[in-house]
DNA sequence: CCCTTTTACATACCATCGGTATGTCTACGG
DNA sequence: CCGTAGACATACCGATGGTATGTAAAAGGG
């Protein structure tokens, strides 16, 4: 009965991903504690260090993966969205899912609120805006090239538009003001339209 | 020579704020401690916990300003630029303001980045603390009265226009993508005037 | 099949940190 | 002039992130 072999090792860097994942949405990451994660899973710190090289690591493992599965979801679903006949269609599907993610407090907590505390504002520069907005800015810059808005506008319009989702899903969260999701999109929508 | 007069105690505490300011946004508010603090005035940890009841209130303290400094020169400005020919003029003027605030990079870190990490996403939405969001919602909402746009978008398009201006304000200071501060503006102000 | 090395953890320990309990000295009101 | 409250300092505590070390099992080469 094999007890720590490598398919072993790899299930408790994945099950130490999850738990953690969890706690950071649960309880935030400041107060989530090392032996926290550790007890979840009824192991000890020696198993997390050996996995991980410190907290922070371990916190961006958890960051990137709800990174990476928001992205791929919004690139696909923009791409299913491509309509010939209405520049917009790809470009709002592909934000109506990002928005999705956006009002999730698991997603919020770790990659919108924690995140930048976390590791940094450097950091965050790196892969949220590489996932996010260079998502953001292919649509944008395809609106561009159909005419639609001002060449020298799509960066700075990119970035606020992201921006504005961040912010509509920290109100959507928060229930702020009674907004709801309907009415958020619904500005949203008529704000993108009416870029030039 | 008296030494622990009241005047003095006021001024421990003023100094104990501006230490803390200082840094919170050279090193963050997880990476800096009470006692490196207390050794930028010179004293002990005893003095900081007879001002303040932890460390979170003085953090709250520092946000708190940064925050009342802002909401009163944007609120000052708009006064100013107030003009009954061009409806934008005092909310542009107003939000010219708040991005000059939001590319600090005190502001940024603290208000901004540690704010939500360290108070929490309830103490957040409890507070009518976030003097931004007020004032962006008071422009928006003369924009409807004037019937530039829709009521029923107020809301939600206020939450968002303070997000993007939050982002510009990241994305200058870190000088992303090479935009410029005017180039922001630009497309800031011809999305404002777009909106419905 | 044996011996060595590497892997996957556990155990023990340490420095630092936020916070508290208590002590002390000074200003101030009666 | 005295007692009390305020403004700090000192001493201490538990928890936490991190390290150093130990250990048993698996992996791998001969």
């Amino acid at each position: 009965m094999p007890k720590r072999t490598k398919a072993d090792a790899n299930k408790t860097r994945e099950d130490l991903i999850q738990a953690a994942n969890q706690l950071f949405e649960a309880n935030g990451y400041a107060h989530t504690s090392i032996n926290d994660i550790c007890d979840v899973l009824g192991i000890t710190k020696g198993a997390l260090f050996h996995h991980f090289k410190n907290k922070q690591e371990l916190f961006r493992e958890v960051w990137t993966r709800l990174q990476v599965e928001m992205d791929q979801e919004a690139r696909e679903a923009a791409i299913a969205a491509r309509r010939s006949d209405d520049p917009y269609s790809a470009f709002l599907a592909g934000c109506r899912v990002y928005l999705k993610h956006a009002v999730r407090p698991g997603f919020q907590k770790i990659v919108l609120v924690d995140g930048p505390a976390v590791l940094g504002m450097q950091d965050w520069q790196e892969s949220d805006h590489d996932l996010g907005i260079q998502n953001v800015r292919a649509g944008v810059s395809y609106l561009a090239k159909k005419g639609i808005i001002a060449e020298h506008r799509v960066d700075a319009l990119a970035v606020m538009i992201q921006s504005a989702l961040n912010g509509a899903g920290f109100a959507l969260a928060r229930n702020e003001m009674g907004i709801t999701a309907e009415r958020f999109y619904d500005a949203f929508e008529t704000m993108v339209k009416n870029l030039r």
